[in-house]
DNA sequence: GGAACAATTGGAAGCGCTTCCAATTTATTG
DNA sequence: CAATAAATTGGAAGCGCTTCCAATTGTTCC
């Protein structure tokens, strides 16, 4: 059976090839009677469009901005970024969307108009937003003020009332974190936060506070620190939480770089790994199986999460003008705990 | 200046748009005459042909497929998987091309079986190798007598020879390291080697030592040892190097996550690094900032390359079948040097 | 009830390209 | 040199879609 086209559709639902197209691309002035008639054969064909006829038709391709953030002027070279941007690609290549790639310097203050000019420059259908810039809700509102579609990616709770997001539980995540160690042993805590801007990070230390308050533990028992996501900033405050007065015998870091940091100071303490301390992080990237030992850690489908954002994007862009009565949706993607060796039995 | 089409070109070359439409395809039976005028034709008019209608009107699209290799049956959660697919993706879709990425676990012994099957069935225009399978030559044959146009990237020498390849100069990067730390007084080295197997990281070492002999410096002072590219394995091979009989003042590993194990070894011993031991990786992997101190390095343009070999295959299929007489090029991209805090000055 | 209008629907052109087939030119051969 | 084959060129039909415009149907209002 080859591809159907519209010509068949039309033919199946009775009507002419030009009230098909009106009724895949939205446009009105087709009555619902018709409209139902036409996407039932549509159902009953398996019918897609053919986008290189599309395009060739007239109709602009999609275009899609995916903004990362960076810490200079350049390419970041992070995994986080990579995984996200070949997820989009994947998808944007199988959709026939474009999909362009602007890096901005985080730390520059003009970042948020940069991103805004971009965005208009490139006349672009939807924007992809990374943290931090997708929990800017002032920049948020200019772009949805600028006719832009946006999707944030693990974007926090406030973003997520704003524009459609896609994320991990983070919640939940900590919640599964404390439950792997709680059911080892361990009953004492240590807990490396990221930067209290970087707000869906922030859901991961409150899932593993309630799952220690489910297990009786007080949320003070827990020693907390907060990083800023660096390796540095992790033996840092590792180097703080295992001291020679240290009563804690798991530290869980809000991120892979974090923990491997933690790692480096376990291991400058003579602290064996997990026997006398057990160390995780989250996201698990590339990080967490090149340290030793492996870091135990959440997996975050960061290319899934790419994919699903260039999807949702070209559904909006489908869809017509926002619906303000609609509030956007906040798309969950499934983690899972990835065990390893840095985490294991309490000590007695 | 709107985009010229074929049809321009035919009106200004002065023939038939059949006649452009041959020449942009290769075809046969057009005089060498015309063929040039059109030529001309299409260069003066910046034309490139829109593939939307290229494709609308039959003709295949390109395919090409990219194999990875991975220790599991899973897609490898590494960087240099990643940015390399990230350059060849973002080239396919630029060149209107189908990118099918697989992941062959290099472990099973069908592995080469498999690549061949996968690269019939997909009926793709050329395949994209990484190591350890573009230093197959019986693969590398098997896939030139299935028609099949083949780009290896960081292949070794005898692959050089068997297909187009693309990679950076291993020899001069390895040369590259060791001027680095001459120029910083070191003498005595250590060297921690890849896996025999893979070819083109054999090259780092004999440009290092190369670079040594030109110093006045004889081989048998570096000390050598062998891992398998693994964090463990740099671990491993630096704790021999680093013991209390230390003698050498800077280490070389051949990549960053060996780089990334020999540093905790020497945290381990309780040396300082840069004073007391210079650790330099190789490939500017993220882990490569991620570290303490981060690595000195050598930069390879992985996405780059996977750009790269994505243009050369589509440059390939337009130019029809190979000239057994032409002998396979090897694509040289620029690496250079990533001096970080991981190596510095040498003590007295 | 019919004029004036708005809401629906369909017809047909054409986006830029490949490719089949027929027309033309050139080379080959008895 | 005519007859035949081979090489070269051009004409025209679509590929699957959007969109302009005209035709049709349904509504409204005096």
């Amino acid at each position: 059976m080859s591809k159907s086209t519209i010509d068949d559709v039309a033919a199946l639902a009775g009507v002419a090839r030009t009230t098909v197209s009106r009724v895949l691309n939205n446009q009105p002035n087709v009555r619902a009677e018709v409209r139902d008639k036409v996407l039932h054969a549509v159902a009953q064909l398996g019918y897609r469009v053919n986008l290189q006829a599309r395009q060739l038709a007239g109709k602009k391709a999609l275009r899609f901005v995916l903004v990362h953030a960076s810490d200079f002027d350049s390419e970041p070279n992070s995994y986080f970024s990579s995984a996200l941007e070949l997820g989009a690609t994947r998808a944007a290549a199988r959709l026939g969307a474009q999909l362009i790639t602007h890096f901005v310097n985080q730390n520059d203050p003009h970042a948020a108009r940069q991103i805004l000019a971009q965005a208009a420059d490139d006349h672009c259908n939807g924007v992809i937003l990374t943290p931090p810039f997708a929990d800017d809700p002032v920049l948020l509102r200019a772009l949805a003020a600028q006719d832009c579609r946006v999707v944030g990616i693990a974007a926090g709770p406030e973003s997520q009332l704003l524009v459609e997001t896609i994320g991990i539980d983070e919640v939940r995540a900590g919640y599964d974190m404390a439950a792997h160690l709680l059911a080892q042993g361990h009953r004492a805590f240590g807990f490396i936060k990221g930067p209290a801007q970087h707000r869906s990070a922030e859901g991961r230390y409150d899932g593993f506070l309630a799952a220690l308050a489910e297990a009786g533990i007080a949320g003070q028992a827990v020693q907390a620190e907060r990083g800023n996501f660096t390796f540095r900033s992790g033996l840092d405050c590792a180097q703080r939480l295992l001291g020679p007065d240290r009563t804690i015998t798991a530290l869980v870091c809000a991120n892979d770089d974090m923990a491997a940091g933690a790692l480096l100071a376990a291991h400058k303490a003579g602290l064996r790994i997990p026997q006398d301390i057990a160390i995780t992080g989250f996201d698990d990237t590339p990080v967490s199986e090149i340290v030793w030992p492996p870091l135990t850690t959440i997996h975050q489908p960061l290319r899934r999460m790419g994919e699903r954002a260039v999807e949702r994007l070209a559904q909006l862009a489908g869809s017509g003008a926002p619906d303000p009565a609609v509030p956007p949706l906040h798309e969950i993607v499934p983690h899972h705990l990835v065990p390893r060796d840095s985490s294991g039995l309490a000590a007695q």
